[in-house]
DNA sequence: ATATCGTCCGAACGGTCGGACGGACTATCC
DNA sequence: GGATAGTCCGTCCGACCGTTCGGACGATAT
């Protein structure tokens, strides 16, 4: 079957935490909006913290398949860094309704500890990772300057993600999103610049 | 009289909706840590919005006391630049207790309009500004390069506090503080390398 | 001494929260 | 065809939500 009510719960739940937050997220109301009763709809899951973490866990499906699987066909290194960065850049232009799942998630439970905020910290973490694993690539490969500082860069780039969906989400300008694809661009073509420079 | 009986719950409200967020702040809770009665504190606020609202001007006159105030005594231009994100990061390190009550609030409500959103854009807008301003200042007095983008440039200084709090926050690690800090040095030092050069 | 004021209280309101329960329907398998 | 398992329903619960209300208390002003 191609989508069993679960996920079509799921669907909705994350749609309605990435503006909502995951605690503002409510049974009743994801219930009332899918036009079930609570009891219902509460049985596909054990518990609200079961069904945050079931809508982190789809959350984190929707982010792959758009921002990291379709990056898989640039070569890996610094082409694969960029597309990264344009995809994840194009998710939080159009991704979800309220913005970013995971930076939200991030911030709201942050002081929180359990079950819920170790897995936003995995997740999130984890797509942190990826990117970082791409610039150490890209410097084995000569195509950023070897003594470019990996951790370092990631930490830059993904301060640009994070600061294009804080703009763009509470001043409402797209033109904070094209701010940070300019700065992106040229960081990721400067050091790439600086690279060849070096090895040629 | 050195602090009001409103002070002092102000002064809870903001350190519980730095941790809680503003919505997750609740009467009940805040009156119970006080040792007051819901109703006897209610009467200070007309409303829960109108408490939210009195927060978030709190929060922001720490703020304003702890970042924006001391740098004044610097230089205007590079030199305050570099005195707000100094100040800037000091205070993500210890300024509340849950990380940067305006950093999670913005997320908090940037899907939900009304007098609330409205005054964290308003608020968090006007620091942004402010440190705009320095660059620009330093710009014409020919501390930085003079083709300078103080727009970007502001977003990116903006971007690191900005990773800084979410990195410090979610895993816990004081790195995050250092590594902006780096980045931060870095990027005012090299710009106004760039510009003495070009002055000279 | 009395009236007035701001401050705070306890009690209660209607509403919503997460969660528990038993029953009804349906599809599947023996 | 009867038992079984899964799905969804309506109903109910105790706790807590923001909010309202009437009244108690001390200070101040008249």
């Amino acid at each position: 079957m191609p989508s069993t009510k679960r996920d079509q719960i799921l669907e909705r739940a994350v749609s309605i935490a990435s503006v909502e937050g995951l605690e503002g997220l409510t049974i009743g109301r994801l219930a009332k909006e899918l036009n079930m009763s609570k009891s219902g709809l509460f049985g596909h899951f054990g518990s609200k913290e079961d069904l945050q973490l079931a809508a982190i866990k789809e959350a984190s499906e929707i982010f792959e398949q758009r921002v990291i699987a379709p990056a898989g066909s640039s070569e890996a290194g610094l082409d694969r860094a960029r597309a990264i960065t344009d995809n994840w850049l194009e998710y939080l232009a159009d991704g979800f309704e309220g913005g970013c799942f995971f930076h939200a998630a991030s911030l709201e439970f942050d002081g929180r500890p359990g079950r819920v905020k170790d897995e936003i910290a995995r997740v999130t973490g984890r797509w942190y990772v990826v990117l970082e694993e791409q610039l150490r690539r890209a410097i084995t490969r000569g195509q950023l300057a070897s003594d470019t500082d990996a951790t370092l860069m990631a930490f830059e780039l993904h301060a640009l993600l994070g600061e294009a969906n804080w703009a763009f989400r509470l001043f409402g300008r797209p033109e904070a999103l094209s701010r940070a694809r300019v700065l992106l661009h040229s960081k990721l073509a400067h050091a790439q610049g600086a690279g060849e420079r070096r090895t040629a």
